[in-house]
DNA sequence: ATAACCCCTGTAGTATACTTCAGGGTCAAG
DNA sequence: CTTGACCCTGAAGTATACTACAGGGGTTAT
């Protein structure tokens, strides 16, 4: 058994975030010694790796919560976990595609600035000014 | 002379968010009628295209209290203005690259997926409890 | 003069995922 | 027996860019 410390530590987080996943519902409530301290079995460390995890690949907590829920459910079938996974490869995509076209445009910019002169004649801040549908 | 409502109407914000950006520092304090209503000069709806705009490429707004410090500064050349643009096209390049990881990921995992059978069989599930380097 | 609409201030709430703080008990080593 | 490391709770703070609300006054048209 682990105290929240441990868990902390090999889970690679803080035992404050682990009491918020806690307080959030995405770590069972667990067990107390006598001393009040929470105690935690081994494969607590693979729970929270896995919380990491998705948030690495873009879930938010609130997905996990939902994602943990149909792992824990034998009704569930893979294709909700899937449609989950598209779901959110959807929103990436789409942020991807805003992000680009910031992009696009501030090469542009930065392209046609020669960077010498005075601020009054920047074409960037004059585009700021002026650049009609973005 | 323009009230607030006009402002925030041609610049497509609301009024609250004028009235957020002059208390951000992002306007310049406008004059007030005899009744105490802000009075803005018919730029201001520029400025606040200006802002907008530049929300719109990825600037946060205090980057934008900086580029406008830049604009009205004699001083500054044009390269300043630039640096600013290059620093955020490059802030962008890097979500960019973030996001395009985690869709790879998603987009491997959901090929893997079958939709059908249980969650004790899931590919997804698979990868986030085991899954190593991201 | 009354409705409908505009304006004012200041404060608090929203979302996300934590972090920090205040105040206090527990545990292991020397 | 004290020091340092660990644990507890509950509340508040962080960042960003607003939005909403409470409570009150001004303006316009009928």
């Amino acid at each position: 058994m682990l105290n929240i410390g441990d868990v902390a530590r090999q889970g690679g987080v803080s035992v404050e975030t682990l009491r918020y996943y806690e307080q959030q519902g995405l770590i069972e409530t667990p067990d107390r010694d006598a001393n009040g301290y929470r105690k935690y079995a081994p494969d607590a460390v693979r729970h929270i790796q896995f919380i990491k995890r998705a948030q690495d690949v873009g879930f938010t907590l609130r997905d996990i919560g939902d994602l943990l829920s149909l792992k824990a459910d034998p009704g569930a079938s893979c294709g909700d976990v899937r449609d989950r996974a598209l779901g959110k490869l959807s929103e990436i995509e789409d942020k991807i595609d805003v992000l680009s076209r910031m992009r696009d445009i501030l090469a542009t910019w930065t392209q046609a600035c020669p960077s010498t002169g005075p601020v009054s004649e920047c074409p960037i801040l004059d585009a700021l000014e002026a650049e009609k549908g973005l």
